[in-house]
DNA sequence: CTGACTAAGTAACACGTGTTACCTGCGAGC
DNA sequence: GCTCGCAGGTAACACGTGTTACTTAGTCAG
């Protein structure tokens, strides 16, 4: 151990006798710089020596850049509890943000204090901000985003210009509810992931729609209930879907989490999946294939959503003029037993 | 907009008419400085005035803190994808942070870069590390304790002095096994959460070693599967179990997730749940209550474990002398379908 | 021999804050 | 009148780095 306290910068240039304007140049890696070889092998060998780290904050502000990305959740803590999806997201964005040599801070903000994550803004925590399940109304996303601090969305804020990355969501639901009506379903329910607050849902359930229209279906609005992205939440709505005449014969949840409740309830009904019920989810979160029977669903990409979004942050940050807009990723139909043709 | 760049404490200092040093005593609120009411008011007007929001990366330089902890996975980004117990986790650590004002950092490491997270602590970037399932073999950690670290252990480490918070996890597989045993269960099998590299594996493992011994029933190591996080290992662990003659009457599974798998496995073989095998489950992720049968579970306190691994280690960091060794957090034995008696 | 140019390296400033030691004026005690 | 103490404040240093502008010695063409 050469020294008790942590070295610095001066250290290793004392003991390379060089300057510490030479030792930064050299740890940097800095082309265009002339030094020659035998000091340079000096300096590496004396931060070895010392086991020499850059400190991050005179880093910092020195440079201005803080080399780290807040991962911004929107959602309360009861929906994060539930959410299988998350996990996958987060991995995405980490390994991304890594490749780069980038931190990622996390910050969940509860719904009533919307303003909370600016602060990693505005105290330079963080150089940019992956909003993910942006709210229609948080108007200071909007006013960062003017003064223009790098953002980029997870989901989708209509009538805003903010960079975002997303699923096809309306696709995926729509295909889901396709294959519904391919197998001979006409009579279909949907229960949705989320309040109809969250731009997901709304999305979800506007495919569920287009899918119907395109076959002249009438929809029944009354065969749509709202989820909140707990399994109680479709078990609930489940229920209250089976008072419903005549019954739909198949579904359409926008939430795998919430289809495991809503499944409990039909079979706690006395129907059979998918003779009397089908069921189509969403998500596919890695439980699905195992649930009883196994989940038909669509697939998201989560850790790919998680990765985009993380990339195109730091691409943006870094000031590469990327096409601002948004970048759909494809879902996919998983079939399973959930819906198979009775 | 009084400008376009963000304005310093020096902005502020000018605007009030004061100097930099008396801005920082106010706005940090600081006691046993005789400042005059009007000119504290003066230095917060200023400051609202100018949207003012004091640098992170100077203040983390001027202090030597960062108010920021890393909470750093140890394991393999399939394992994360597949924890439905994480995000409770986070969430917990995450509010005990915020209460305290400290910002988290969220570092996986994959087994392969173990001592990646090193780095965090090295640059300064944290203060403190929350450490979520250690490795028995993980050196790193043992040396960044020597140097004075503050470290927290979400798990146990044998032989080791570093402070750590866990659950009982050793009497709660114990608890689980009992009740299988209580409800007329001899031949009780078992599959492991994980590898039995993790300690958290070993734990379970030895609850449900205990639980028999102290029947005098002889343990049947044929009878004990290993998992690896997913519902897919559950599967194919059961299927092997089912091989096993005489077959058991009773499972007990230590990880839910993993849990899902096995019974689809059972369900699929002609098995009735509980009548031909009963199941106990380890976690209480959200979706238990809504398998098919709900899932009789060992439920942990995912985030009050994130909550007091936060909590204390931010004590640790304050120098308050807490008690040094570990606290356990109870886990409670929740019964549903899936285990009532026959 | 001189001037231009280059390789090799450094002095000095900037970044924005926390904090210690000091200064100033004023009222009070003797 | 003189000192002491205190309320109210500030100058100046420290934190550890990135970066620009500059210096110095050496080389080479003319």
């Amino acid at each position: 151990m050469p020294s008790s306290k942590r070295s610095t910068s001066q250290d290793v240039a004392d003991l390379a006798g060089v300057s510490r304007t030479t030792v930064s140049f050299v740890l940097n890696r800095l082309e265009g710089v002339n030094i020659s070889e035998s000091t340079r092998e000096r300096v590496w060998e004396a931060a070895r020596k010392l086991n020499y780290h850059p400190n991050a904050s005179g880093r910092k502000l020195a440079s201005g850049k803080s080399n780290t990305l807040g991962l911004v959740l929107c959602q309360s803590p009861e929906q994060v509890f539930a959410d299988a999806f998350l996990p996958r997201v987060i991995v995405g964005v980490e390994q991304a943000a890594m490749q780069d040599s980038f931190h990622v801070l996390l910050k969940p903000v509860a719904p009533d204090d919307m303003t909370g994550y600016a602060r990693l803004i505005r105290e330079n925590h963080v150089d940019g901000i992956i909003l993910s399940g942006p709210r229609q109304d948080d108007v200071e996303i909007i006013r960062l985003h003017k003064e223009g601090v790098p953002i980029m969305l997870m989901g989708q804020l209509p009538e805003s210009e903010i960079g975002f990355v997303d699923v096809n969501a309306i696709e995926g639901a729509e295909i889901a509810v396709e294959h519904l009506l391919e197998t001979g379903h006409q009579r279909i329910g949907m229960i949705t992931n989320a309040p109809l607050s969250y731009t997901s849902a709304q999305q979800r359930r506007l495919g569920y729609l287009q899918a119907l229209e395109k076959r002249n279906i009438a929809p029944d609005l009354a065969l749509i209930k709202e989820g909140n992205y707990t399994p109680a939440s479709g078990y609930h709505a489940m229920k209250e879907l089976l008072y419903e005449s005549p019954r739909p014969s198949a579904l359409f949840i926008a939430s795998d989490v919430v289809a495991a409740g809503a499944m409990l309830a039909a079979k706690r009904a006395g129907l059979r999946i998918p003779q009397d019920l089908a069921f189509v989810g969403f998500d596919d979160i890695p439980m699905a294939e195992f649930m009883d029977p196994p989940l038909s669903t669509v697939r998201l990409p989560a850790y790919d959503l998680g990765w985009a979004a993380s990339d195109r942050l730091i691409r943006l940050m870094r000031g590469e003029g990327l096409d601002q807009g948004g970048v759909f990723l494809e879902s996919q139909l998983v079939i399973r037993e959930s819906s198979l043709a009775a």
